[in-house]
DNA sequence: AAAACACTCAACCGCCTATGT
DNA sequence: TACATAGGCGGTTGAGTGTTT
Protein backbone atom coordinates (compact mmCIF):
# COMPACT_ATOMS: atom_id res chain seq x y z
CA UNK A 1 0.00 0.00 0.00
CA UNK A 2 3.07 2.25 0.58
CA UNK A 3 4.43 4.12 -2.03
CA UNK A 4 6.24 7.50 -3.12
CA UNK A 5 5.42 7.26 -6.63
CA UNK A 6 4.92 10.98 -7.98
CA UNK A 7 6.97 11.77 -4.84
CA UNK A 8 3.80 11.90 -2.72
CA UNK A 9 3.75 9.48 0.17
CA UNK A 10 0.81 6.86 0.39
CA UNK A 11 -0.09 4.44 2.88
CA UNK A 12 -0.47 4.16 6.93
CA UNK A 13 -0.09 6.88 8.37
CA UNK A 14 2.95 7.01 11.32
CA UNK A 15 2.56 8.92 14.51
CA UNK A 16 4.91 11.53 13.58
CA UNK A 17 2.56 12.64 10.59
CA UNK A 18 -0.52 12.07 12.74
CA UNK A 19 1.52 14.76 14.96
CA UNK A 20 2.03 17.29 12.59
CA UNK A 21 -1.02 17.33 11.28
CA UNK A 22 -2.68 17.95 13.96
CA UNK A 23 -0.22 20.63 15.28
CA UNK A 24 -1.06 22.67 11.79
CA UNK A 25 -4.71 22.28 11.69
CA UNK A 26 -4.47 23.43 15.35
CA UNK A 27 -2.05 26.24 13.97
CA UNK A 28 -3.99 27.52 11.37
CA UNK A 29 -7.48 25.47 11.47
CA UNK A 30 -9.52 23.65 9.10
CA UNK A 31 -9.69 23.70 5.16
CA UNK A 32 -7.07 25.05 2.89
CA UNK A 33 -6.07 21.61 2.50
CA UNK A 34 -4.46 22.63 -0.68
CA UNK A 35 -1.89 23.97 1.78
CA UNK A 36 -1.68 21.80 4.72
CA UNK A 37 1.24 19.67 3.43
CA UNK A 38 3.56 22.48 3.14
CA UNK A 39 2.61 23.91 6.30
CA UNK A 40 2.56 20.89 8.29
CA UNK A 41 5.85 19.73 6.06
CA UNK A 42 3.99 16.93 5.38
CA UNK A 43 5.05 14.64 2.11
CA UNK A 44 1.00 13.13 1.52
CA UNK A 45 -1.44 14.92 -0.77
CA UNK A 46 -4.19 17.59 0.40
CA UNK A 47 -6.79 14.92 -0.21
CA UNK A 48 -4.96 12.70 2.14
CA UNK A 49 -4.40 14.76 4.77
CA UNK A 50 -7.83 16.02 4.90
CA UNK A 51 -9.43 12.14 5.22
CA UNK A 52 -6.71 11.67 7.71
CA UNK A 53 -8.10 14.37 9.70
CA UNK A 54 -11.54 14.23 9.17
CA UNK A 55 -11.81 10.20 9.79
CA UNK A 56 -8.94 9.88 12.63
CA UNK A 57 -7.42 12.62 14.10
CA UNK A 58 -10.41 15.23 14.44
CA UNK A 59 -11.35 15.80 17.86
CA UNK A 60 -14.55 13.87 19.45
CA UNK A 61 -14.52 11.29 17.07
CA UNK A 62 -16.28 7.99 18.97
CA UNK A 63 -14.37 4.83 18.55
CA UNK A 64 -15.78 1.75 18.97
CA UNK A 65 -19.23 -0.31 18.70
CA UNK A 66 -22.46 1.61 17.43
CA UNK A 67 -25.14 1.39 19.49
CA UNK A 68 -28.61 -0.05 19.39
CA UNK A 69 -29.97 3.28 19.10
CA UNK A 70 -26.95 4.44 16.39
CA UNK A 71 -27.89 1.83 14.57
CA UNK A 72 -31.79 2.59 14.75
CA UNK A 73 -31.05 5.77 13.73
CA UNK A 74 -28.35 4.85 10.58
CA UNK A 75 -31.26 2.33 9.25
CA UNK A 76 -33.70 4.94 9.41
CA UNK A 77 -31.95 7.54 7.76
CA UNK A 78 -30.52 5.15 5.04
CA UNK A 79 -34.07 4.55 4.01
CA UNK A 80 -34.68 7.92 3.65
CA UNK A 81 -31.01 8.99 2.18
CA UNK A 82 -29.39 6.16 0.51
CA UNK A 83 -25.96 5.55 0.59
CA UNK A 84 -25.70 9.30 1.53
CA UNK A 85 -23.21 8.86 4.17
CA UNK A 86 -22.09 11.56 5.01
CA UNK A 87 -25.52 13.09 5.45
CA UNK A 88 -26.27 9.94 7.88
CA UNK A 89 -22.68 10.58 9.75
CA UNK A 90 -23.72 14.20 10.44
CA UNK A 91 -26.78 12.98 12.21
CA UNK A 92 -24.79 10.44 14.18
CA UNK A 93 -22.82 12.86 16.64
CA UNK A 94 -18.65 11.91 16.55
CA UNK A 95 -19.46 9.12 13.55
CA UNK A 96 -17.27 9.83 10.62
CA UNK A 97 -18.68 8.62 7.05
CA UNK A 98 -16.49 6.34 6.55
CA UNK A 99 -17.37 4.43 9.98
CA UNK A 100 -21.07 4.25 8.81
CA UNK A 101 -20.26 3.27 5.50
CA UNK A 102 -18.01 0.59 6.84
CA UNK A 103 -19.84 -0.25 9.46
CA UNK A 104 -23.04 -0.38 7.00
CA UNK A 105 -21.50 -2.69 4.07
CA UNK A 106 -19.91 -4.97 6.59
CA UNK A 107 -22.74 -5.44 9.46
CA UNK A 108 -25.82 -4.37 7.50
CA UNK A 109 -25.40 -5.57 4.36
CA UNK A 110 -24.77 -9.42 5.42
CA UNK A 111 -28.13 -8.63 6.90
CA UNK A 112 -29.31 -8.13 4.22
CA UNK A 113 -28.05 -11.75 2.79
CA UNK A 114 -29.21 -13.37 5.34
CA UNK A 115 -32.54 -12.55 5.50
CA UNK A 116 -32.90 -13.28 1.77
CA UNK A 117 -31.44 -16.59 2.68
CA UNK A 118 -34.24 -16.83 5.51
CA UNK A 119 -36.85 -15.87 2.86
CA UNK A 120 -35.88 -18.74 1.33
CA UNK A 121 -36.45 -21.17 4.61
CA UNK A 122 -39.37 -19.28 5.56
CA UNK A 123 -39.15 -20.67 9.17
CA UNK A 124 -40.97 -19.48 11.86
CA UNK A 125 -39.14 -16.59 13.26
CA UNK A 126 -40.86 -13.33 13.65
CA UNK A 127 -40.01 -10.57 12.30
CA UNK A 128 -39.32 -8.44 14.82
CA UNK A 129 -36.82 -11.35 15.94
CA UNK A 130 -35.26 -10.98 12.95
CA UNK A 131 -34.63 -6.81 13.85
CA UNK A 132 -33.97 -6.26 9.87
CA UNK A 133 -35.22 -6.69 6.39
CA UNK A 134 -34.06 -4.92 3.48
CA UNK A 135 -35.60 -1.64 2.71
CA UNK A 136 -36.29 0.15 -0.41
CA UNK A 137 -34.42 2.88 -0.37
CA UNK A 138 -35.54 6.11 -0.49
CA UNK A 139 -32.59 7.88 -3.01
CA UNK A 140 -34.09 11.01 -3.43
CA UNK A 141 -33.31 12.85 -7.02
CA UNK A 142 -32.03 16.80 -6.93
CA UNK A 143 -33.59 18.54 -8.84
CA UNK A 144 -32.45 22.05 -10.39
CA UNK A 145 -33.74 24.91 -7.45
CA UNK A 146 -30.30 26.51 -7.33
CA UNK A 147 -28.98 27.87 -3.50
CA UNK A 148 -29.10 31.58 -5.35
CA UNK A 149 -33.23 31.42 -5.10
CA UNK A 150 -34.06 28.36 -3.41
CA UNK A 151 -38.02 29.85 -2.50
CA UNK A 152 -38.66 30.98 -5.97
CA UNK A 153 -37.26 28.65 -8.06
CA UNK A 154 -39.15 25.81 -9.69
CA UNK A 155 -39.30 22.73 -9.37
CA UNK A 156 -37.98 20.80 -12.40
CA UNK A 157 -39.72 18.01 -13.90
CA UNK A 158 -37.89 14.45 -14.59
CA UNK A 159 -39.18 12.70 -17.70
CA UNK A 160 -39.02 9.87 -15.47
CA UNK A 161 -41.67 10.48 -13.26
CA UNK A 162 -43.62 12.47 -15.49
CA UNK A 163 -44.29 15.81 -13.94
CA UNK A 164 -45.25 18.95 -15.51
CA UNK A 165 -42.29 20.82 -16.23
CA UNK A 166 -41.46 23.91 -13.74
CA UNK A 167 -43.93 23.45 -10.60
CA UNK A 168 -43.40 26.94 -9.01
CA UNK A 169 -43.63 26.23 -5.40
CA UNK A 170 -45.06 29.78 -4.62
CA UNK A 171 -43.66 29.86 -1.15
CA UNK A 172 -41.79 33.05 -0.21
CA UNK A 173 -40.26 31.95 3.05
CA UNK A 174 -40.96 28.19 2.48
CA UNK A 175 -39.04 26.72 5.91
CA UNK A 176 -41.48 29.08 7.79
CA UNK A 177 -44.19 27.18 6.42
CA UNK A 178 -42.57 23.38 6.33
CA UNK A 179 -44.50 22.98 9.47
CA UNK A 180 -47.49 23.50 8.21
CA UNK A 181 -50.19 20.33 7.41
CA UNK A 182 -48.68 17.62 5.18
CA UNK A 183 -51.67 18.55 2.71
CA UNK A 184 -50.00 22.06 1.95
CA UNK A 185 -46.46 20.96 1.84
CA UNK A 186 -46.58 17.83 -0.04
CA UNK A 187 -48.98 17.94 -3.22
CA UNK A 188 -47.41 18.97 -5.74
CA UNK A 189 -48.93 17.40 -8.76
CA UNK A 190 -49.16 13.68 -7.00
CA UNK A 191 -45.43 13.90 -6.00
CA UNK A 192 -44.32 14.39 -2.29
CA UNK A 193 -41.23 17.06 -1.88
CA UNK A 194 -39.16 17.74 0.63
CA UNK A 195 -36.54 20.53 0.39
CA UNK A 196 -33.74 18.40 1.22
CA UNK A 197 -30.81 18.70 -1.45
CA UNK A 198 -27.30 19.78 -1.70
CA UNK A 199 -27.24 23.87 -1.89
CA UNK A 200 -30.92 24.41 -1.20
CA UNK A 201 -31.99 22.39 -4.30
CA UNK A 202 -35.23 20.65 -4.01
CA UNK A 203 -35.85 16.98 -3.79
CA UNK A 204 -38.99 15.71 -4.98
CA UNK A 205 -40.64 12.04 -3.92
CA UNK A 206 -42.69 10.43 -6.66
CA UNK A 207 -45.93 8.71 -5.18
CA UNK A 208 -43.96 5.52 -5.22
CA UNK A 209 -41.18 6.73 -2.92
CA UNK A 210 -43.64 8.93 -1.10
CA UNK A 211 -45.07 5.37 0.19
CA UNK A 212 -42.78 4.67 1.40
CA UNK A 213 -41.77 7.89 2.80
CA UNK A 214 -45.33 7.14 4.60
CA UNK A 215 -44.13 4.55 6.85
CA UNK A 216 -43.02 7.38 8.97
CA UNK A 217 -45.94 9.56 8.43
CA UNK A 218 -48.31 6.67 9.57
CA UNK A 219 -47.91 7.50 12.97
CA UNK A 220 -48.54 11.05 12.87
CA UNK A 221 -51.68 12.69 11.69
CA UNK A 222 -50.26 15.62 10.26
CA UNK A 223 -46.74 16.63 8.65
CA UNK A 224 -46.06 18.69 11.51
CA UNK A 225 -46.42 15.74 14.03
CA UNK A 226 -43.98 13.62 11.68
CA UNK A 227 -41.46 16.24 11.37
CA UNK A 228 -41.64 16.88 14.99
CA UNK A 229 -41.51 13.50 16.02
CA UNK A 230 -38.16 11.67 16.63
CA UNK A 231 -35.74 10.76 14.61
CA UNK A 232 -37.51 12.61 11.57
CA UNK A 233 -36.79 16.20 12.76
CA UNK A 234 -33.28 15.00 10.78
CA UNK A 235 -35.04 15.51 7.61
CA UNK A 236 -35.32 19.32 8.57
CA UNK A 237 -32.37 19.94 10.19
CA UNK A 238 -30.89 18.21 6.82
CA UNK A 239 -32.43 20.66 4.55
CA UNK A 240 -31.11 23.57 6.59
CA UNK A 241 -27.72 22.31 7.39
CA UNK A 242 -27.91 22.14 3.00
CA UNK A 243 -28.57 25.95 2.95
CA UNK A 244 -25.79 27.01 5.55
CA UNK A 245 -29.02 27.84 8.03
CA UNK A 246 -28.87 27.05 11.64
CA UNK A 247 -31.97 25.11 12.64
CA UNK A 248 -33.20 24.73 16.25
CA UNK A 249 -36.51 22.59 17.10
CA UNK A 250 -37.02 24.48 20.30
C1' DA B 1 1.07 -25.18 15.22
C1' DA B 2 0.07 -23.55 10.94
C1' DA B 3 -2.47 -22.85 6.89
C1' DA B 4 -6.72 -21.13 5.01
C1' DC B 5 -10.30 -18.29 5.29
C1' DA B 6 -13.15 -14.29 6.90
C1' DC B 7 -13.53 -9.85 8.55
C1' DT B 8 -12.41 -4.98 9.61
C1' DC B 9 -11.31 -0.49 8.55
C1' DA B 10 -7.85 2.96 7.03
C1' DA B 11 -6.70 4.75 2.89
C1' DC B 12 -6.87 5.52 -2.07
C1' DC B 13 -9.21 6.59 -6.42
C1' DG B 14 -12.13 8.77 -9.52
C1' DC B 15 -15.81 11.57 -10.09
C1' DC B 16 -18.73 15.65 -9.26
C1' DT B 17 -19.65 20.34 -7.82
C1' DA B 18 -18.41 24.93 -6.43
C1' DT B 19 -15.58 28.71 -6.93
C1' DG B 20 -12.18 31.77 -8.82
C1' DT B 21 -9.95 33.81 -12.84
C1' DT C 1 -17.93 31.18 -21.36
C1' DA C 2 -14.22 28.21 -20.58
C1' DC C 3 -10.85 26.52 -17.91
C1' DA C 4 -8.25 25.44 -13.60
C1' DT C 5 -8.27 24.34 -8.96
C1' DA C 6 -9.98 22.85 -4.47
C1' DG C 7 -13.22 20.52 -1.59
C1' DG C 8 -16.06 16.81 -0.87
C1' DC C 9 -18.20 12.40 -1.58
C1' DG C 10 -19.11 7.34 -2.43
C1' DG C 11 -17.05 3.13 -4.10
C1' DT C 12 -13.41 0.14 -3.72
C1' DT C 13 -9.10 -1.92 -2.25
C1' DG C 14 -5.91 -4.42 0.47
C1' DA C 15 -2.99 -4.90 4.74
C1' DG C 16 -3.54 -6.37 9.19
C1' DT C 17 -5.95 -9.16 12.42
C1' DG C 18 -8.98 -12.66 14.12
C1' DT C 19 -11.19 -17.16 13.59
C1' DT C 20 -11.72 -21.66 11.93
C1' DT C 21 -10.13 -25.97 10.26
Amino acid sequence: MEGTLSGVRKGAWSQTEDDLLRECVQLYGEGKWHLVPGRAGLNRCRKSCRLRWLNYLKPNIKRGDFGEDEIDLMIRLHKLLGNRWSLIAGRLPGRTSNDVKNYWNTNMRRKVHSHNKDDKNKNNVKESETCWKPHQVIKPVPRALRKASPVQGKVMSSSKVGVSEGVSLGCENWWETLLDEKEENTAVDNMIWFPGAKDGAFEVWDEELGSIASDFLAEAQTLTDFLLSQPSTFVISVAFDSMGRDFNLS
